[in-house]
DNA sequence: TCCTTTTGTTAACTTCGGCTAACATTATAT
DNA sequence: ATATAATGTTAGCCGAAGTTAACAAAAGGA
């Protein structure tokens, strides 16, 4: 298990892998404002477990391992995100640095009871959660669509 | 500004005073599952931002500026347990785990926000939250309670 | 009273996550 | 091609929050 500091750390890179096509160590300091040796001892912890691949001064690449946690982390980010937006009505900023808060602490079981939640909220009032950043749908999402597209056929 | 580590002892210790009259280290320490030197240190800390009065071997005993303060983090608290608890239906002992670490990361906004929406739902419900510790509702109850007792008149 | 147990304190160490300063390497522009 | 700028690395430091081991003080029972 990595500290939740850290999963931030993975979390940031698969993003910038996303965006950018590539990840470096001033990108991910100015994502997480810190400091570039930080970025450089997370780089390194991160090594130690698995979680990316990387030579002094080469290129950074997560392995499947660490894009497989990134992904799972994100998830949970996105629905407390969601959430704090949709639900609460947070501006979205807030819900922004709020959600990266909380989604740190909390266990899987909670998110996956507001994941729950949220979806049912959700589709009282007929809309979709707009998690897409794997250019596909969160796993709730699809099996409503699902459900509803049986509906109209 | 006390980090979120010495509000949770703060916290600790109000809630000790209330239930036994009194604050010893052993206590504090059993309650939050550390050692009584950690405990001795947060003491020091809260001494030193004016947050109780303690002497070697002396009695505990939270400022009036202590008191209040983990009065608003008992709050924020037992917010985030009544949505665990019974929005997401997580059971007791988990949405007391949980709220505590949710609590100890999110701001007053936030909480403010989700204060609303829980009171909301619970309107629905029509029930009321059961906010105690103080021996009072908290406010939000109170104004319902007034609007529902006005009606019934 | 005095011995034992419980309670509280101190000192020194650990880990984590951050930092600055200084340096090394790579990329860029002229 | 080389000077300059941007980027990445290393070393050493710091503070927070915890720990263990050893000791001091207070409380209680015989």
């Amino acid at each position: 298990m990595i500290s939740k500091a850290l999963e931030e750390y993975l979390k940031t890179m698969y993003i910038l892998q996303k965006q950018n096509g590539n990840i470096r160590v001033t990108d991910v300091a100015k994502k997480m404002n810190c400091t570039k040796p930080s970025v450089n001892k997370a780089i390194n912890h991160l090594k130690d477990h698995h979680l990316l691949d990387y030579e002094s001064y080469g290129k950074i690449e997560l392995t499947q391992e660490g894009e497989d946690l990134a992904k799972k982390i994100l998830e949970a980010y996105d629905i407390v995100y969601l959430f704090l937006k949709d639900v609460l009505n947070l501006k979205a900023e807030e819900a922004q640095e709020e959600a990266e808060k909380i989604k740190s602490v909390i266990t899987d079981q909670t998110i996956n009871q507001l994941a729950k939640y949220i979806h049912k909220v959700l589709d009282l009032r007929n809309l979709d959660c707009n998690y897409d950043i794997n250019q596909e749908k969160c796993r709730c999402c699809v099996k409503r669509t699902a459900r509803k597209e049986a509906k109209h056929e």
